[in-house]
This record gives structure tokens, sequence and C-alpha cells, in this order.
DNA sequence: TTTATATTTAACTTATTGGTTAATTAACCT
DNA sequence: AGGTTAATTAACCAATAAGTTAAATATAAA
């Protein structure tokens, strides 16, 4: 499983993971801090091999400092995520009519990087 | 794995599985027509296997006509992600101070319903 | 230099995934 | 009935994932 976006979508299937993305999205943390919620569940080597899924997928980034692990989220993954998932915007959007009028309220009026919606339609 | 969304992430987490629904997505396809592009580099009952995780995750519905198996595609899961992702949003959106400005067009005037961003903060 | 804390690595186990080929079922068409 | 097309099931295999316990490494502190 090669592509970022595979990669992105795997590291996300876990709950645990999830969590952890979760926990992270509030602040910094070092590898106990985050372990913590997990010790009655799980194994402190279980949790460095989530930590490393996740960092692997890019989406957290880990730093040094002394003897602790300070992880950071970095949510840019999600970014191409959230751009992949446009394309399936209209089946889910509650009544397709609507649409329309979403779109003249999403769509920057006088054009202007554009923000969601209408994305480029790359293949896959 | 059992909760819905690491269904969903896992079953996105293949590229042969998102082309598949990319196609859905441009309409129904029977199985001998979703399998037409990828019998050069796997064989059908690799495929039936991966529509069969697509289904389970239920990202798509097979119904039955004569000897053909018509696919759909069912965004709805894919509704749940979106969801999910909105509490990652203000780490992606490019310019935090442009945030403010986006909500406000974002999120309806009157209430009505939401469409976006500011969802409802569930834990996981 | 020993000790304590934080984290990782190694080695192993079990279950799941993604693929294969061969055989089977299902529905239709002569 | 016999053949063709559509799709699935069965049985198998290799690679990966998710966990374990035990040992190792890294930094700080006594």
């Amino acid at each position: 499983m090669h592509d970022h976006l595979s990669q992105t979508f795997a590291a996300l299937a876990d709950p645990t993971r999830r969590a952890m993305l979760a926990q992270l999205s509030k602040g910094e943390a070092n590898v106990s801090q985050i372990a913590k919620p997990f010790l009655k569940s799980m194994s402190l080597p279980a949790i460095t091999k989530h930590l490393k899924v996740l960092e692997k997928a890019s989406l957290i980034t880990k730093t040094k400092e002394a003897q602790w692990r300070p992880c950071k989220i970095n949510a840019e993954p999600l970014k191409d995520m959230a751009q992949w998932m446009e394309q399936y915007r209209m089946f889910w959007e509650e009544s397709f009519d609507r649409l329309g009028e979403y779109l003249k309220t999403v769509v920057p009026k006088k054009n202007k990087k554009r923000k969601l919606a209408k994305a480029s339609r790359s293949k896959e």
C-alpha cells in the first residue's frame, strides 16, 4: 500500500489512533501522556507502534526533548482526504436541489483560490 | 475492527476500491463492468472480494437483475467521515485568521440544520 | 557511577488482507 | 438438455497488522 491517500486512510482505520489524534488536536503531548488513556487496554510498545503508523502517514510529527518525545498533529494529509472527498459531496448533501444554492455560498464570489467543492475532479 | 468509521476508512485504504467507487460515482454498473479496468492486473475473484469490502462498509449496494449484479454507490458513510473530519478543519484551513470569515459564509445565517464546521464535537 | 524515567527495539504469535487457481452456482439462450 | 455468460465460493498462500513480553537505549538526576 504505497500511495499517500491509502496510507492516510489506513492510519485512520483504527479507533485508538483516531483517539490519539483527537488528543493531539488539543495540544502537543509526549508519548507517555498520549499513552495514559490506553495503558489499561494495551502495552506501551503497542502505543509506540500506533504512533509510528501515524507518523509514517505524516499525521503527526515526533520531536526530541531530553528523554521525551513530544508529538504534534499535522493535519495536512487530512486536507488531501478532504479534497478527495469533494468528488462525492453531492452524494451526501441532503437535498440535491439545495446544492446549487450551496455552491454559491461556498465558492468565493470573485474567484480567490477556491475553498471547497468543485475541486479539480482528479481521477482516483 | 468493529466500528463503522474504522470500516469506512479501511475500505477506502486501497486504490483499487477507491477507483471502483469513483467509477460508480458516475453511475450504476454491474460487476463485470466494474471489473474491466482491473482485469489486466487482477482476477475476477479478487474484484468480487474488493466489492464485498465496499459492500460491508455500506459504501455500495449490490442488487440482483437476472444474472447481473448492478452496484450503486452509497456515500452515506462518507458523510460520517466528513463529519468526523470537521474537528480537524481548523488545522488545515490555509490562514487561521480567514477562518472566522469563512465560517460566516458557510454556516447558514438563520440556523437551518447546519452545513459544515462546528460539528457536534463528538469525542472520538 | 548507579539509578530512575521515557521510549524503542527484538522476537514472537495470531488474525486479517489481498491475491491466486479451480470449481460451483445462477440465469439466460438455443 | 446443453452451452454461454455472470458472478461467487473454496482452498490455499504470502505479506502485513496488531498485539504480546523481554531486553535495550537515551537522558537526566543522585
